[in-house]
DNA sequence: GGACGTGGGAGACAGATGAGCAACAAGAAC
DNA sequence: GTTCTTGTTGCTCATCTGTCTCCCACGTCC
């Protein structure tokens, strides 16, 4: 129970030596020569008086901090953020450092962004975590380059800084390849309109999936809403209105297929029985609960912030220069999550 | 863009004046008496060599770090943990302090929550704040007490720590108002049977609202499963096959509404038609998608978590003694958010 | 007189702060 | 009209915060 007024002056007068020698103890220096008995007596009278060291005053004079800075966007309106934060603060707490944390807007002015950083480096943290909400090409502050800093789920519009993105095609693939795997051969596409990395992406590799199948991947339907459950609605209620209606969907997220539940339903379309689907996010509260469970590909958010801080303290004890890893973002896989909602299509 | 490089000194040296004239200055000390001359001479030195103050120096010799440690309990799990955390970091934010995370989980050791205050003592920080996930009886760490800290979403075992709670009485209460506001008479209780404060306020005051409208509270119908939503689910499948079905329900929480919504799709019943509903938490990614949207309860998280980083930091800054707060937790009331699951009964 | 074993002293880290020191002006004493 | 006191303004010096680390001192043994 550190008492915030014991000192290493105070262990040193309680066991009769040297603040330089309990120093010396306390930390294990290599090279100090101190005798066993003497080590006990530091140790014991440092326990006795429930010493911690003084954090600050070590980090004042050895130029470490043990502190890393996360700013993440929009803490509070995704799920998402919150993984992030659990990767980066138990990646950290395994290696003895802990997380500053700034919540930032998505749509915060640079100079915002940049006060932001420069909190953070005021207080002197020996890396910065930049965590946006979903992956995309991002400005960043200039000051952001002051300091060892890793970019999590988006690329930095000047490219050179680390980051870690989620493998969209990767995950586009799985999610695809498992709808075939069932035996499906017409699967739709619902996209996002949204012009971002993964909504290209997404589509591309759906489009490449289905043509090594042997299929015709231009062919295959496609319909693009907003993604969000009305508008997973929306497309899903066009495209199972087609006369060539497909047996599987492929839905741009969790929020989509949502929606697309409601339009079977309305359909009279019974899942999987009737219609196979599989969405991207495996946003837990909504794949989880939904019936029958959604099987979905996972964002590894978890993943990317324990990767971005294992890399980011790597650099910051030189074990790593991230200079090298900048030149391309570290891609992580997207692992799909198998529940209820594909089986083999009917006759 | 403080370059770390930059000291009070370098600004001394460019602005021709010693660096307590420098300390004085920026530091807009009251009682120094310096003509403003040299007070734009040291500004200006300062803005052009983009001088940040090294804020652990400052801590060192004020003793003052300007750091709030916030421990929270599993922050990736549930929605609830990032609105606590944002409220905090933005109050934080607006009185000039920094928030240091830390993740526990809620079935932590009481030493591994010991070693956690631990940490963030060893920093200095000047006050903590504790949130747990879910509201409750928890017990803390004896090392809290050795700064200002605050509880959110639960209270302390000993009582002796000042906390936070949502009004759940007042909640349950807004709830079933809002279905008696509509016109409903036959009101049944979709409960959880987790023995926790929630479970009980919230029941007697289902009980209690109803008497006071002139109803039978006691007899009025309740089930109770685990609050998820497959126990929601089975909740209403009985609840929704009694004899006298009731024509609206209040449930534990949206996560059983959700099962509640399917029990009524299965049961031929339309929402609000047949059946009107109210949930519990508001959490967005269900109450707002389904279909129609969900009319629920919102537990203050962001208030919370705004409300105990406020007093915590007056405490820390010698405006409001905590001791005397700590006698009876602070209620927060859970407002009603109005969607479309509510409708006046048929006929 | 080196080598070895054991330990201590004195900055330095970056900034905060109370006491104190020139310089000058106004008023008082001579 | 000069010197002395007193007061004010403007700024600096020395010291302090808690810890680390380079360098040195002392004694003993071969």
């Amino acid at each position: 129970m550190s008492n915030k007024n014991i000192g290493i002056k105070d262990v040193a007068t309680a066991a009769g030596v040297s603040v330089t020698t309990v120093s010396h103890v306390l930390n294990e220096v290599a090279y100090a020569r101190i005798s066993p008995e003497t080590r006990d007596k530091v140790r014991s009278a440092a326990e006795q008086l429930g010493y911690g060291p003084n954090r600050l005053a070590q980090a004042l004079r050895t130029q470490r901090t043990g502190m890393l800075g996360l700013v993440s966007e929009d803490i509070a309106t995704t799920p998402h953020a919150g993984r992030i934060i659990l990767g980066a603060e138990e990646a950290a707490k395994a290696r003895g450092y802990n997380l500053m944390i700034i919540n930032t807007s998505g749509s915060a002015s640079l100079e915002s962004r940049r006060d932001d950083v420069e909190a953070l480096l005021e207080r002197r943290v020996d890396g910065i975590l930049y965590a946006t909400m979903y992956h995309r090409i991002v400005e960043l502050p200039a000051n952001l380059g002051s300091v060892p800093s890793v970019l999590v789920d988006s690329v930095a519009a000047g490219g050179n800084i680390t980051a870690v993105i989620p493998d969209e095609e990767g995950g586009a693939r799985t999610a695809v390849e498992a709808l075939l795997a069932a035996g499906h051969r017409r699967i739709g596409f619902l996209n996002n309109t949204d012009d971002v990395p993964a909504t290209r992406q997404r589509l591309h590799a759906f489009r490449t999936t289905l043509k090594e199948a042997g299929l015709d991947g231009e062919a295959a339907p496609v319909e693009s809403e907003v993604s969000e459950v009305h508008g997973g609605y929306a497309a899903a209620r066009r495209m199972l209105s087609r006369d060539d209606r497909p047996t599987a969907l492929f839905c741009y997220n969790d929020r989509m297929a949502m929606g697309a539940y409601r339009a079977a339903a309305e359909l009279g379309l019974s899942i999987p029985g009737d219609l196979s689907v599989v969405g991207f996010d495996d946003q837990e509260l909504i794949a989880a609960n939904l019936h029958p469970g959604l099987t979905t590909v996972a964002l590894p958010h978890y993943e990317m912030g324990a990767w971005a801080t294992e890399h980011l303290i790597d650099a910051v004890e030189g074990k790593t220069d991230l200079s090298l890893m900048a030149l391309h973002p570290t891609i992580l896989s997207c692992p799909l999550v198998g529940r209820d909602s594909i089986t083999a299509p009917r006759q």
